[in-house]
DNA sequence: GACCAAAGTTTACGCACGTTAAATTTGGGA
DNA sequence: TCCCAAATTTAACGTGCGTAAACTTTGGTC
């Protein structure tokens, strides 16, 4: 068993060392003499220390702490986003402090609360399209760094910046796709939870008229609740299916998830092929290239949006704007990235 | 735009209540008389004020503050686990700290460390199969309670309670369940990455044996990589399906993950029922019901884990060890739950 | 061997709040 | 109105480490 110390004042007499180059060295150990350094690390091995996570932040400029805000942890789309931020924040040697909204705008207000009590650098956050987010995270603003990632707020704001995906080059992709090797799609649209609903029914309108289609909307009169996306859209479709309708159409849905209660519903209405070289006449496709869609049958059709670019990018804008001296520029800079299309079964 | 403070002791001044009784006010509201505790929170609507989180738990006994590590975050069984913590944890006022081991021993010893350092008052861990975890919860587990979840060590440590699922239980309902129903089970296991590998297939063998049929094992020849449960099943299968092996049997997976691999090279060879109210020969049967499996075709037939009961228990547990002065009892508890068996269309 | 900049040591204060003990107020009840 | 227990204030120290300033020691150079 090791020698337990506490403090650095103890670790500075055990391996003789004075405490100022010890939390010099704790802070970067490239900044004392090689023989130095040795002389610490040794001493390191033979006794049990680590510094205090809370007293080495008091009081110090930096707390290399950044916050990330997402709304639901039980979203792999999200979960997949938290990853990618995560990555390069650790390369930079941030930590990362998580924080879930659970959809709920008064538990996002709270995370905030969380991060300006331990002092962040920074805030990346995927927001709720609330009015009352909006308020939060403009007061925020004027005291921290904040990135938006994924989706806008409803107003934009100044110096914040924003990334997230290309929806007008998405959906356009996926809409020209299914036009040219079929019916033109109908589209299925997500709860309005954030402003990707509304960007992507308006992207949706804008290729169909481009190349000359109608848009039509599935109708819907069932009310969404919450995150319950597969439910929701089960839901709605089992219905249509039930009656008929739809059954050879295009379906374009909002997000995978969507697409995945689709398909289900067409799975219980013998709707689908049965195997991968039959084709059907009724398609689906998503958006966000979920995990598991390319595991379901008939596998989805959708859109894979760039994480790796997304998640980097978003901590580099943060970082920029820490490392800026606040005051930099006052506009946001936006950054959306394209997606690549997934053909697979479903359409 | 409300007036900023920044110390408690400036609240002090602007609100006329000197700092302790403050300090013992965001301690415990309720601890202050009623005419100050209204004066305070008039105070607190007036300015902006938050109290510095590194500075309010540098100096106290406990830091309501308790770690969780997962192994893997992108894996929605992980994300349930740690939601059904983090439930009861927030309504006792704890603050959840959480890591991910990313499937990686290092980074779960250092994420051992990073809880040290912040004085949680405990650590709950959902732990690598690795001997060298093992060997680091021994020692963390001299400093500070443990509770183990869903997975045991390779060794029982002393004073560690475990709280998951009795795989005796779901594997012996889901074993008598198919033999009941079609033709008996063979066994598709997981990667070794945790006890709960092991232990599934030695229930299988019980259940088997109990019913006086042979355990039988599927095939593998393909070295599993990490957590691509998906991928893997579906390889393995895929070449067997391919070679006509197992097309009219009945496969029991160790997880749903590894049934949607199976489902999907079921699906890609024809070997998947068209409607839902036709009976396919081939039979599929997971376990955790993964919240996708409801929405798969065919709709996946498995066991529910009781993750509320998880969640719940183990925190409870843990709060006893660190409410119980340490030395409370040193022989681990063990807890374990039962499953509910979801009959779907997959078998 | 003298010299000099780099690196380390001493000393001391600061961070924001927890906590304690003694001194002072407060708020009802008799 | 007086009295007393409860609540608050005052004053002071502690938490573990960051940081700055002044001083001393290194280690290589000429």
């Amino acid at each position: 068993m090791k020698q337990k110390i506490k403090t650095m004042e103890e670790l500075s007499e055990a391996i003789g060392v004075s405490r100022p180059t010890l939390s010099r060295f704790f802070r970067d150990a490239e900044s004392v003499r090689a023989s130095t350094r040795q002389k610490i690390e040794r001493g390191l091995e033979t006794v049990d220390y680590v510094p205090n996570f809370f007293a080495t932040r008091l009081n110090r400029k930096s707390t290399g702490l950044i916050g990330v805000i997402i709304p639901d942890t039980e979203d792999l789309f999200f979960a997949r986003l938290l990853n990618a931020i995560e990555r390069p924040a650790l390369e930079a040697d941030y930590t990362v402090v998580r924080q879930s909204s659970h959809g709920n705008a008064q538990l996002e207000a709270r995370a905030v609360e969380t991060f300006l009590s331990m002092n962040v650098d920074g805030v990346i956050v995927a927001p709720l399209g609330r009015e009352s987010s909006a308020d939060v995270f403009a007061r925020l603003s004027t005291r921290l760094p904040i990135v938006l990632v994924d989706s806008r707020l409803p107003h934009a704001l100044p110096s914040v910046d924003f990334v997230g995906t290309n929806n007008f080059q998405s959906i356009d992709t996926l809409v020209n796709y299914l036009c040219r090797t079929g019916t033109p799609p109908h589209f299925l649209g997500m709860p309005p939870l954030n402003t990707n609903s509304p960007e992507r029914e308006a992207a949706y309108v804008a290729s169909m008229e481009r190349l000359g289609f109608k848009p039509a909307f599935v109708e819907v009169s069932i009310e969404p609740e919450g995150w319950e996306f597969e439910a929701y859209a089960y839901d709605v479709m089992d219905a249509h299916f039930g009656s008929g309708r739809y059954v050879d159409a295009t379906i374009l849905c909002a997000n995978d998830r969507l697409a995945t209660g689709v398909l289900r519903a067409a799975g219980k209405h013998g709707l689908l092929p049965r195997r991968s070289d039959v084709k059907a006449k009724l398609r689906v496709a998503g958006h966000d290239d979920n995990p598991m869609s390319r595991f379901m049958t008939p596998s989805l059709t959708t859109v894979a949006q760039n994480f790796e670019a997304i998640g980097r990018s978003s901590f580099r804008l943060l970082l920029r704007r820490i490392e800026g001296d606040a005051s930099l520029e006052s506009s946001g800079t936006e950054e959306v990235y394209d997606t690549i299309l997934r053909i697979r079964e479903s359409a």
